[in-house]
DNA sequence: ATTAATTATCGTATATCGTCGATAAACGAT
DNA sequence: ATCGTTTATCGACGATATACGATAATTAAT
């Protein structure tokens, strides 16, 4: 599923950026990172006791920042281990502050 | 509707970065941001014009970026010309790079 | 006054997201 | 083998998001 070509019209590096903003588009997930930062590593139990919500939700939202690459999950016996991918993390930080420069250079507004 | 105090039971600078998130979290809206920033301002016609959308959606998506106050809009005659919030922008690009330090720093992963 | 142009909004349809409870799968311990 | 623990997945449902066409409102031009 790594290329998912859904030919939408828009330049790949925007949809690209697109999915970095999806990512943390949610306190719940924006919450789970935090912590696995806080943390060096975490137990899924251990997230889940820390928001405001069921496991099963949990888990989903760690499923969506697993698929965009932000975490890295193992299983230990009975429990899930996840922590930051921290090359992952840098990529996006690349990628939002490319964004966010050419957002700033241009500011005389003709307005 | 600035304060949107809606009790979710996350941490309020979580909330907002979320929020960010959510605007960036389309290709439509930031390719718009983009657009805003080449040429430095824009009828919101040329932005249709970039867009594989219907007017009416390009309309929509401007409206979220309106509302997270990432751009701002003046009526022209019958046009309305849009452009960046130069500020916002920036504070948003704080939030992010807070977050991004946040989650670099720590990198020793237990797994 | 009519007409044309531009854009926001409305109504609506569809898709995706967010949430939960229930269940399944995997493992450790008894 | 059975039981308890932990977590991912499934199914269902409501809530948002996305998309479009149609319409209304505003203005410019004739």
């Amino acid at each position: 599923m790594v290329v998912k070509t859904r030919e939408t019209g828009f330049d790949p590096g925007v949809v690209q950026t697109a999915r970095w903003g999806r990512a943390l588009a949610h306190p719940a997930r924006v919450t789970i990172l935090t912590l696995l930062a806080k943390r060096q590593m975490c137990v899924c139990g251990e997230i889940v006791d820390d928001l405001p919500l069921a496991q099963s939700t949990v888990s989903q939202h760690l499923r969506v920042l697993r698929e965009e690459g932000l975490i890295r999950g193992e299983v230990d016996g009975t429990r899930s281990c996840y922590c930051i991918d921290v090359e992952r993390v840098r990529a996006m930080m690349e990628d939002l502050n490319r964004l966010g420069a050419t957002l700033e250079r241009e500011a005389a507004c003709g307005c």
